[in-house]
DNA sequence: TTGAAAGCGTTACCAG
DNA sequence: CTGGTAACGCTTTCAA
């Protein structure tokens, strides 16, 4: 194992008995050079196996080729399909994606200022920030970021000039809620997600909205619930308190209606056919339960993020105003909504 | 949104009314500057909020502060997991990770000569690669790497240097066939994966081996088992050939195990009690089929990789031999391979 | 204790 | 068509 010292364009030019300007422009396929010389260019160039060093690239054109990506450390899987998405987007301008994950609200906070401003990258995509982050506001000289799954909730904060992409937890509210109401269903419980993320936020709005007119309905709305284990918390916690159970539970993930279901079940309350229950993600888990669900468009959401991102990064691109896109979901309806003697 | 110039340490040190040398020596808390200066640097420092710029930081020490990660494509839960563990070991020395998804195994081979010697990343992290990358060499001057969840399993390869994470297959399929040996089966069948993947090589390799010296037994291979489609075609062939089902079914995953337990139970077959099936990676599905699955630690992969590969990196540490480090695996068994009569 | 200067590998602007 | 030179932002001798 010798170690090579790597080629630098400045051992190439002497080998090739001439200057690393003209190197470097072979490289770059600069039309003013004579065949003759940029044939031997080239030869010297493949025989020494040459990789331009990028740092030093990146150094002198204030590009670095890399875009950021943080994440919390939660929902490893929809942050992988996000991932893929931006690779999609970013693999064929050799973009490359440099990851990160932040353990808690004030890491995450901290860790968007650095990557914002630290030069590793050109951009930023963020992912599921918590809310708190839009009280600061984004650190001057930051770089061009996106928000993915999230938006600022209140008008007051500057982050409303960065792009966002979000889905339209609305429209996927609208339909659970609606599918309940064909049944004429009155009591709705929403189990919503904790207080500081974009979506939860949405869908707890979204929920209040769909309800808002219909008369003599009644809801309620219980926050906090992330984990199997806080589905079952207030599962337990609505047999225990004897009232009669509600007619739906809209819960803010799978893995808490997989928590609501499963300690229904261990309770041997026959909710099936009685209480509608619904979760979000659409995923393995909601397959095998049979229970409705929404289906994030993930890889789009990804992907749109990127490609906001990527636009904004072109260096002639006029400074467009910010973008808000808002992405299409899929509910499928599965057999936890169905009430005893409807058809699926 | 005016574009303000990023802060760098020459303006830094204008402002202070002192040299660039002295600014660094401050930032990197070198002992011999005046508490007075250090004092006066320091606020100028926060009050413009400088941020180093690492490119040249990097240029200039000739390390990146980054490590590569290639996966392929496929199972994003598994690559969001490994993910962490890499993220749990670097995140203490502000490591970056740059992550590269890649699409079929020519690409699969090109990214990783890529990146091995591009310069972008002090080192990399090759997780399941497609065992023909070991058919050519690697690159010369590359980066140190670490192979994760992989091998090289003919001598012949210069692979052999560079590290290598896997799991114990050997270990997890001993005990899988073993679970069924203490019920006397004596016909197996191994639905095993993709030809060109260590761990499918070494989970079949393993089959065979924990069969031999079993007097009587019979047993089957199949390759190229990946998805649920393929898992439901061998099913599918299992019962139109006419021939009696085997004892037990050894899946390389779960999706396949998946795939033949749902094709049984749509034809009918009462198959629980009578034949074993068995999955691999403890995923969601496993939980809900029952299905006795082996689980992979994911994070620990991910995590001694990094470790691996952070030691190698380390600018005085001696070149050591290479390592191989074998994994455990937990084997959870339940009611899928459960023979009739027989307690959990 | 501080500053000047060189240099990391590249690109781009001028000259020639 | 080609070569010298400066510059990107930082660190690190070497002098003072």
């Amino acid at each position: 194992m010798k170690t090579e010292q790597p080629m630098t364009l400045t051992r190439i030019a002497a080998l090739a008995k001439t200057s690393p300007s003209t190197v470097s422009r072979v490289l770059s396929d600069d039309p003013r050079i004579s065949e003759a010389t940029r044939q031997r260019v080239l030869q010297i160039l493949k025989e020494n196996r040459y990789q331009p060093n990028l740092l030093a690239r990146a150094l002198k054109g204030g590009k670095t080729g890399q875009i950021g990506v943080l994440a919390t450390n939660i929902g490893s899987g929809f942050f992988a399909e996000v991932l893929q998405g931006i690779d999609f987007a970013t693999r064929a301008q050799a973009i490359h994606m440099v990851c990160s994950f932040a353990h808690g609200i004030a890491d995450y906070i901290e860790m968007a200022a650095d990557m914002l401003t630290n030069g590793r990258t050109d951009g930023l995509i963020l992912i599921d920030p918590p809310l708190e982050m839009f009280d600061r506001k984004p650190p001057v000289g930051a770089t061009p970021a996106v928000l993915c799954a999230s938006r600022p909730l209140r008008r007051s904060s500057d982050w409303h000039q960065v792009d966002s992409v979000t889905v339209d937890n609305k429209d996927a509210m609208n339909q659970l809620v609606g599918h309940m109401a064909g049944r004429r269903r009155a009591y709705l419980i929403h189990l919503a997600g904790p207080r500081n993320t974009y979506d939860s936020q949405a869908r707890r709005a979204a929920f209040k909205a769909a309800l808002r007119g219909r008369k003599g309905w009644r809801a309620t709305i219980e926050d906090g619930h992330l984990i199997d284990g806080d589905g079952r918390r207030s599962a337990k916690q609505m047999l225990k308190c004897g009232h009669p159970l509600p007619d739906a539970i809209l819960c803010f993930n799978d893995s808490t209606a997989q928590g609501v279901a499963e300690t229904f079940d261990a309770e041997g309350v026959a909710w099936r056919g009685r209480v509608a229950i619904t979760g979000w993600d659409n995923s393995t888990a909601a397959h095998f339960m049979d229970l409705t669900s929404v289906q994030m468009p993930t890889h789009d959401l990804g992907r749109t993020s990127a490609e906001l991102l990527l636009e904004r990064l072109k260096p002639n691109g006029p400074i467009a105003a910010p973008r808000q896109v808002a992405l299409p979901t899929t509910v499928h309806f599965r057999g936890s909504t169905l009430y005893r003697g409807s058809k699926p």
